[in-house]
DNA sequence: CGGCATGTTAACGCGATGTTAATAAAATGC
DNA sequence: GCATTTTATTAACATCGCGTTAACATGCCG
């Protein structure tokens, strides 16, 4: 969850996350984020303390009701030594003063990731296809119950498809991500693991992957 | 655990600590630093950056790696973003700039500490495996009232495969915390002992040590 | 029709792993 | 101190399976 009331600066944000392979959802004021987070299922959030309707104090207060746990980084525009007081009584887990830089961002991400290591890895890489459960961590593949454990290079392909369910990744995102390579060859390869992908997804007729001549592949879920 | 050279800021900070409440003792370098972390309890660090014999990136590392939970904060003169980076990669939880605010360092200790409230592993030394019991304590896998003292490097290893049972578990995560090195002959030498936990556990078929090609290894528990 | 992109299956090579034994190093016992 | 035992590393050889490549089939578009 990111709230930011600053749209340039949150969408440029949301684009950065999503490009580190984060689902993020933005919101532009305290008082729909909060409703947002009564409905939707987060993990993180990233508030900004300046915000209409309800500042992020607030809403961070009223967040930690709801879930004790997750971890809160705020957006800072001042440094000042009583707002981080203010943050730490509540409980946030750390600041970041504005303008920042967006490695630091990131890194600052996952280190409180890892610290709370157990409630991230039940949700973050499990992908649910049709009536498939993809576990990208132990590159696993299961339906009814029938496990099956995915190679290296099949769970990567399979989790950039999953990322972009129902979209177009072209080709050469693909062979550049995964094979760091784009010749001939690579593509083949890619050719060959599209393929063993469509086989393990055969019983069920609800999913499939299709190729956009010259372009790349979708993952349809119609289920 | 208080490491500083500079001995006037070391005791201004040791006596506003145990003001606190907190128990603090102060070390002037890394060498001898490390030395007592290994022989005495801590269970939290905070440690300069700039340090004499060993500096604060190299003694948090050879820390982490004796206890990868522990909190540590850095403090540290130059707020240059690589340091952070560098901090960060280690897992390093926090930063604090000189010159900064007690009240700040205060509440960064306390948000720390209430974070690693919960994952109190530190004490969970006892595992159940399919019909075994693990003591990590006392180093020693029991079943049927048969019981076994295992070595020191198969008890560390069998722990760090039972804290992510039923998950992959990265080679590299293993070398890294065990053998402190992950060259081709310490990759050899895990195999090794994979291979021999395997054959402590042969007994109960539903146990299994698998091998997940290129990244690791899963303790599967079936019973 | 012919070229090009993709679909599919099979064979191959090579690196990663499994396993056992030999050697070195360290701990223990006396 | 020396002998014995335990532990960890290194070596040696066997095996496995991943990913690449080849080979052939199909379909699309000019």
């Amino acid at each position: 969850m990111l709230v930011e009331d600053d749209l340039n600066l949150g969408f440029l944000l949301v684009e950065f996350l999503e490009l580190k392979g984060f689902s993020v959802k933005l919101y532009r004021d305290g008082q729909t984020a909060f409703t947002g987070f009564q409905n939707g299922h987060f993990d993180f959030c990233i508030l900004d303390v300046m915000l209409p309707k309800m500042d992020g104090f607030t809403l961070a207060k009223k967040i930690k009701i709801l879930n004790a746990q997750i971890p809160v980084i705020f957006l800072t525009a001042r440094s000042l030594k009583e707002d981080k007081m203010k943050g730490y009584e509540i409980g946030v887990d750390d600041y970041i003063t504005k303008p920042f830089d967006e490695d630091e961002l990131l890194y600052k991400i996952h280190a409180i990731l890892n610290r709370s290591k157990l409630p991230k890895f039940s949700e973050e890489s499990i992908f649910q296809i049709g009536l498939f459960r993809f576990d990208f961590q132990n590159q696993q593949l299961e339906m009814d119950g029938q496990k099956r454990r995915l190679t290296e290079r099949e769970s990567s392909l399979l989790k950039m498809l999953c990322l972009n369910k129902n979209n177009v990744i072209r080709r050469e995102q693909i062979l550049t991500a995964i094979w760091g390579d784009n010749d001939y060859f690579a593509g083949r390869s890619l050719d060959v693991f599209i393929s063993k992908l469509r086989k393990y997804f055969s019983p069920d007729p609800s999913i499939s992957i299709e190729n956009v001549p010259k372009v790349g592949f979708i993952l349809q879920d119609n289920s």
